[in-house]
DNA sequence: CTGAAAGCGCTTACAG
DNA sequence: CTGAAAGCGCTTACAG
């Protein structure tokens, strides 16, 4: 099938008898061009329905208004309310988001790293594997001048921007619910170790139980993978342990429904027996039964603030690192409540 | 921050002591270059690790790479794992996917197609708003002679491309399924009337109900939202009907777990006295409680395939209009059970 | 404020 | 099989 040829500067500027520098000032706003033109212009482009050619003017500026984001998935809530955040300012500010999921393959997100070109792209956003070990990878990009930011899963590389949760403090917030609910004995169930947020969230654990004068014991702490069946086998193993627990905080809210179903297959009372709390709000949260209390991530704010991020650091000439932390609040619903 | 120069086809010829021609030919594989030139300009690039620039490839032979796909929103199972099916395969294909989403709303719809520069995109993917009256805005995209595909929600086009599940079996299973455990007052609680597949199933739930002797009330059929919260006002309104229902068939997942929560609120044992039958085979619909039975949609290969034809329709010359529909099966579980 | 011209990094007839 | 050259649709010093 063949193409019909594209409405071009070049027949702006022969409809009007002026030169395409000019159309092309006129259009972009540039500060050179006078009212009058400029109106001329923008009417006649809007009447021939132009539409710029991203690849030409890409090419010319070295601006290619395309945007990277690599993540592990977006097939679950968490992160495809990120995505539809970054989408969201990307789109009102003109850029194109081109997305590449890893699928939580360290292998995969090194292969698409390495074939990345950044001639292409004039940022990237990203969000790391869970058992990532590509940071030099990371850390190559960065130094090579394109800027760079990380989203709820940050590589540690030292002068790296990120906008994050407040996972020590959400968790703190957890753990101390259930403390205060009236449970003592306090598993973890958490992710992948070598995640930060994953060991914020364990330290935000181990502060509140320490704060309350509570043991921190190793057996009740187990680190596995993020999704459901997880949380329902590390919930088995913590059952069978001698000192029974009574609570669970789970490091997302799939793990903590794995959990609740492992516990209502044993025949124990969610709540009256063992209490549960999760961390995501996941809409799952709300319709398991009994309703899971959690601390609410806000993930369509970590969208927007990082692609807000980046941007800025896109447009300003010199960018210096910035890490923002977002508050999470705590959602009480019926898990974690004794009577 | 200065961005270094990428190594270019120049740097390659140059040392090579050969013609960028020569080199761009090499490296695409061209028929028309000997196997040691080709052997010697691959071995280069790799070591020089050359990247091509795609906006000048892109510029250059009017091939972006970019598809771009519209669709209402990514923020659940559904479609967030049909944009990772066709994330997957224009990834294998070397392709960028753009996405764009619409939240629903036909305006939006209709500024992102008028904004789109056609020259910066070879295909496009998309899945309508279910309020979209812009049909005519899609045929014209088509009649411009770039490749489009629907995918789920399409507009009535004629020959247009599309890639959906077999709506109307899948209703028709569904209900079945009811009538055999025993239900007869079936209702169906339904998504917008103005999306083909909408009224597929329709039809697939009203030819099950007379193919089995059973009349096919209107009071008993209900279109609104297709979020939860629909469902569960559906139900509450299906529930004041003077000539009480015994099952409920809901469009998605979704709605059957709002209406599985306005039947539990009610006191109604869901099953035992009310039977739901959803669509989707949302992980939810594994984690409420009944479990739901349901029509599982294909949704990971509805993405593969509708982007394997997109694809196919790009490079090849002659496009001829396809239309691909996947089966979908009946997922027992609980929720429709009389026992 | 405007235009002519060079250039961005590729591709592709054309000629040999 | 290879090279020189024109061109893709823009942008941007430079000169006026």
């Amino acid at each position: 099938m063949k193409r019909p040829r594209q409405i071009t500067i070049k027949d702006i500027a022969r409809e009007l008898k002026i030169s395409v520098a000019t159309v092309s000032r006129a259009l972009r706003n540039a500060y050179d061009v006078s009212k009058s033109t400029r109106r001329k212009v923008l009417a006649k482009a809007k009447e021939m329905n132009y539409r710029a050619n991203y690849n030409a003017t890409a090419l010319a500026s070295n601006q290619s208004h395309n945007i990277a984001v690599i993540l592990p998935t977006i097939t679950n809530y968490y992160f495809s309310t990120v995505i539809t955040g970054i989408q969201k300012v990307a789109y009102e500010n003109n850029y194109n988001i081109i997305f590449y999921v890893t699928g939580e393959s360290e292998e995969r997100e090194l292969s698409i790293i390495k074939s990345l070109s950044l001639s292409s792209i004039d940022g990237l956003l990203v969000s790391v594997t869970s058992e990532s070990r590509n940071a030099r990878q990371f850390k190559r990009i960065m130094d090579s001048g394109i800027p760079l930011v990380f989203f709820d899963r940050a590589a540690e590389i030292k002068g790296s921007s990120k906008v994050v949760q407040n996972d020590y403090e959400g968790a703190y917030l957890a753990v101390e619910h259930l403390i205060e609910n009236g449970y003592q004995k306090i598993a973890l169930i958490g992710g992948a170790e070598n995640l930060s947020f994953s060991r914020e969230r364990l330290r935000g654990y181990k502060d509140a139980l320490k704060n309350h004068q509570l043991p921190v014991i190793k057996e009740r702490i187990i680190h596995s993978a993020f999704n459901q069946n997880s949380g329902y086998e590390d919930t088995r193993r913590l059952l069978k342990l001698n000192d029974q627990i009574d609570a669970i905080f789970a490091v997302n809210d799939r793990k903590a429904v794995g959990a609740i179903l492992a516990l209502k297959e044993s025949g124990i009372r969610v709540g009256a027996e063992v209490g549960v709390v999760g961390f995501t709000n996941d809409p799952i949260a709300a319709i398991v039964s009994p309703g899971l209390t959690t601390v609410e991530e806000p993930a369509l704010e970590i969208g927007m603030k990082s692609c807000e991020l980046l941007l800025k650091q896109i447009t300003k000439k010199r960018t210096s690192p910035e890490v923002l932390v977002l508050q999470g609040t705590l959602i009480v619903r019926h898990s974690a409540i004794r009577g």
